[in-house]
DNA sequence: GCGATAACTGAAAACGTTTTCAACGACTTT
DNA sequence: AAAGTCGTTGAAAACGTTTTCAGTTATCGC
């Protein structure tokens, strides 16, 4: 196309179509051009090869258009599920994403929080440590923010997620409908998430006359099929696990592997988040399906309306979980003695 | 800390510094400066709370300090891992990421490239379709690209690929050693990379004196499980199916397991991508390991060491792949008859 | 027909930086 | 002591857009 040696601007566009680079710049972005000029600079564009500088655009305009995403790792799943449905209504609506990966670690959130501000993002959405929830409403960002997965009880800011007391309950509610009694717990320990799990299966558990048994973990794998492993050595072994997120399944499934006990009737399990594959191990394992897909979208809806109306009260969506029955927990069989 | 109703800029800095501004300016970016002003410079840094205009900077300076990574889909694990490696060795470089998801779809794909120009983006890692890597090199696009996961025989561009044609008769090789001889695949219809893998497939077949037998699908489990059902329906049953990627092999044990067909016994399976719930399945699935790790950071690699010489002669980095050996492809048991 | 209004257009300012350029003072060299 | 040289500094230009502001022309109401 372009036979210069440089990248046309708008201003070879004005030169080519015969007007002032203001009048290209209204056929850009759909301002007040007659019918006639406009055809003259969409031809010139197209001649130049013209690409407008997003980076000229945001400057003059004010207007980042670009959402942060701060999740604490895309590789997991849930969290890839999220970023890919918050990137969509994103780019649906003509904005970019600019997604970091903290590792649960507050010092990379704050340098991320710092990028942030230094992109002028027009919002963020972000599942942050405890730590740095703590710290949130202190924090005086020029941007609103959206969290996602965990949430502080009162905070400024809008939120979305599960209802993770309900949904833990529903799990102890199954298991105990089963016939299963001892039912132990591991939750993971560096997020919001986990303690909210943990207090509705607790709560649900004494409800029903149950003692609950409760472990906190960092979130690996590895750990969870450690603390199984140790846990199933010991005088007061669990007919059934309730875990938290699904690297402890898989670390309940390793566990329950090395230990030669079959799934349920060794040892039954549920857990969160209906990834494809748990679909597939052993009999199936019962788990909690997020609406993932709901949840990064109406984190954006949220987003926009809070930039409609900045001085709105906040506002926090619960959306709840759907039980996926499976293999993992079936009638628990009845036990000799 | 600012009082002010806007947020500082650079000026607000120079005034409380009692400098100039160009003087602040090659503080924050390391320019000659006299070690008094520096420090003058900096206390008003942190006085004012001044965070750097990053749209003003990349505009003057021309650097967008910013790639592009154009996949399919991040919730293909494979490129969710990819994705993960590329950012860490981006931020680490100072470097920012504009993700996007193709969605296998050319238009997409053209919708993205442009978008790519028009931020001005350093250089793009980039995993296309069949369709757009025939335009490609056609194309006149103003920075260096790396092509991942796919690429075509002579392009002009880097790229870092899996030695897919090695990793697929690794695992006929395999196979074949443990016994089988009826050998089908599956192959992905969307990329190189299924070619690529069928053809490693065919090859090793024939040169064993094997026939092949092979179906290219869409990349979804459904389209393998309904491939599988079919075919075992015929009369001429595999013993054993080699697939080209995990969605497959998700849908060849959901088959199976419709079929009611046992892993290996009534059917083996090998296929790609280590995931880790390939580990639990059934009685474990045999895959090729791709070292998805080394595949990002090399692709950032040859992206600076292209920008560092942009005349040098494209490279292709063709990385091995671990055959991970599990009980979907234990031994074949004599057949009676 | 004539002033008021509306619709369109262009010149120039603005966005917040980096970079160029010239100037300055303090040394060193001759 | 004059002339370079070096390291530091500030004024102003530049980056490529959008937006303001002030026209200009055409249209309308009377």
């Amino acid at each position: 196309m372009s036979l210069s040696g440089k990248a046309a601007g708008i201003k070879d566009v004005a030169l080519a179509a015969g007007v002032s680079v203001a009048t290209v710049s209204r056929v850009l972005g759909n301002g007040p051009v007659s019918e006639a000029l406009r055809k003259r600079v969409e031809d010139a564009v197209r001649a130049t090869g013209y690409r407008p500088n997003l980076s000229a655009r945001r400057l003059r305009s004010q207007h980042s258009q670009t959402i942060g995403l701060v999740v604490s790792d895309i590789r997991n799943p849930f969290f890839t599920a999220v970023s890919r449905a918050v990137e969509d209504a994103a780019y649906r609506a003509g904005m970019r994403v600019i997604l970091c990966n903290s590792d649960e670690n507050p010092e990379r959130e704050e340098l991320y929080l710092r990028l942030m501000q230094e992109e002028r993002i027009t919002g963020l959405i972000f599942a942050p440590t405890r730590a740095t929830l703590d710290r949130l409403d202190g924090l005086d960002l020029d941007f609103p923010v959206v969290l996602i997965d965990r949430n502080a009880p009162a905070t400024r800011h809008d939120a979305v997620v599960l209802d993770n007391p309900r949904a833990a309950a529903m799990l102890v509610e199954h298991l105990h409908a089963q016939g299963y009694r001892r039912i132990a717990g591991l939750f993971g320990n560096t997020s919001t998430t986990g303690q909210e799990r943990h207090e509705g299966y607790r709560a649900a558990m004494t409800a029903r006359g149950l003692v609950p048994a409760a472990r906190f973990l960092a979130p690996h794998a590895d750990a969870a099929e450690e603390a199984v492993v140790d846990w199933m050595a010991g005088s007061d072994r669990p007919e059934a696990f309730i875990v938290s997120n699904s690297l402890f399944l898989m670390g309940v499934v390793k566990a329950a592997r090395r230990l030669k006990l079959p799934i349920p009737d060794g040892l039954a399990v549920a857990g969160f988040d209906n990834e494809p594959w748990t679909e597939l191990v052993g009999p199936g394992l019962t788990v909690i399906e997020q609406p993932v897909q709901d949840i990064g979208q109406s984190a954006m809806t949220l987003l926009f309306e809070r930039l409609e109306a900045p001085d709105r009260p906040s506002r926090r969506l619960v959306l709840g979980g759907t039980c996926i029955v499976r293999g993992s927990t079936a009638a628990r069989m009845a036990e000799a003695g």
